[in-house]
DNA sequence: ACTATTTATCTGCATATGCATCTAATTTCA
DNA sequence: TGAAATTAGATGCATATGCAGATAAATAGT
């Protein structure tokens, strides 16, 4: 029988440590997007947007490593305050294609400030080269997780 | 000007990351959990409690890198299901003492083979050393960022 | 062309997350 | 001791997350 009373063991629980960093990362993240008025999935959402401008709610879902109906529902308040357009598609009328208005694309570029400073933050404590590391191992992770 | 058009790109945001992570991985446990009717969250927070008997709400939710009235919620579908015991502290009634149930002890460890095979899963696609690496480095990221 | 199937999105339900604010209990300190 | 400040937790509000099932539109099979 070994004595671990008074050793405090480690739980080793994979999923609940990515979910404590992105609480811990999210609310950083929040903060300092805050004063913007956006939450960091919103920001996100808008560069996704702007990135892939007039992709359907589906195939972005799919880069988001979301579900279709998360997305759904994320998009309504950046639609209600008329930072993103859904038009259905002329080929295919179930599709929606996802724009940015200008006023979306100008809280984008307003917000960027936020964005840099707590995206130094992190990097700044994990420091640069595992940061890197970080998002390399995160991005095969998930690559090899899609089925 | 640098010609982009035709290069995919990658975003650097490492918030986004850790939340496409999360969900991926919890996904992953939560399917594996949901014959024994609970979450990763619920199982987290059910081994939380064994390990921390009679441990506050305020604390636990440090522990879990959670706002308080988020723990608080998360209690809720437990208590209501009788997995979990709140009972108000002798010496300060307004703090009250976390604790499971037998049932509560019970279905932890029926769920056990759910958790391990899902444990298992993202232990062999990140690999036994990176798998380490990963958790050494989030348990040092989210030290570094206690304030 | 007509029906069956598949696909894209949306709704209902339940949990998860955190900020601002509230209430009750404890602690401080004049 | 008694009022002020602090602390533990709960509530109201808004967003975030995903499953089951509904709806509408496109496609496949006959």
């Amino acid at each position: 029988m070994i004595d671990n009373s008074k050793t405090e063991m480690k739980p080793d629980c994979i999923c609940l440590r990515f979910r404590k960093a992105a609480r811990r990362v999210s609310q950083i993240y929040d903060q300092h997007l805050e004063p913007y008025g956006l939450t960091i999935t919103q920001y996100g959402l808008l560069g996704h947007i702007r990135r892939y401008k007039g992709i359907g709610v589906g195939a972005l879902a799919e880069k988001l490593v979301m579900d279709p109906t998360t997305l759904t529902r994320n998009l309504r308040p950046l639609e209600r305050k008329g930072f993103v357009l859904m038009v259905p598609d002329e080929k295919d009328r179930r599709s929606r294609n996802l724009s940015l208005t200008t006023s979306g694309q100008e809280i984008l570029n307003t917000a960027r400030p936020g964005w840099n400073a707590a995206q130094e933050k992190i990097r700044t404590v994990l420091g640069s080269d595992t940061n890197k590391m970080m998002i390399d191992t995160i991005d095969q992770m998930i690559e090899d997780l899609r089925e």
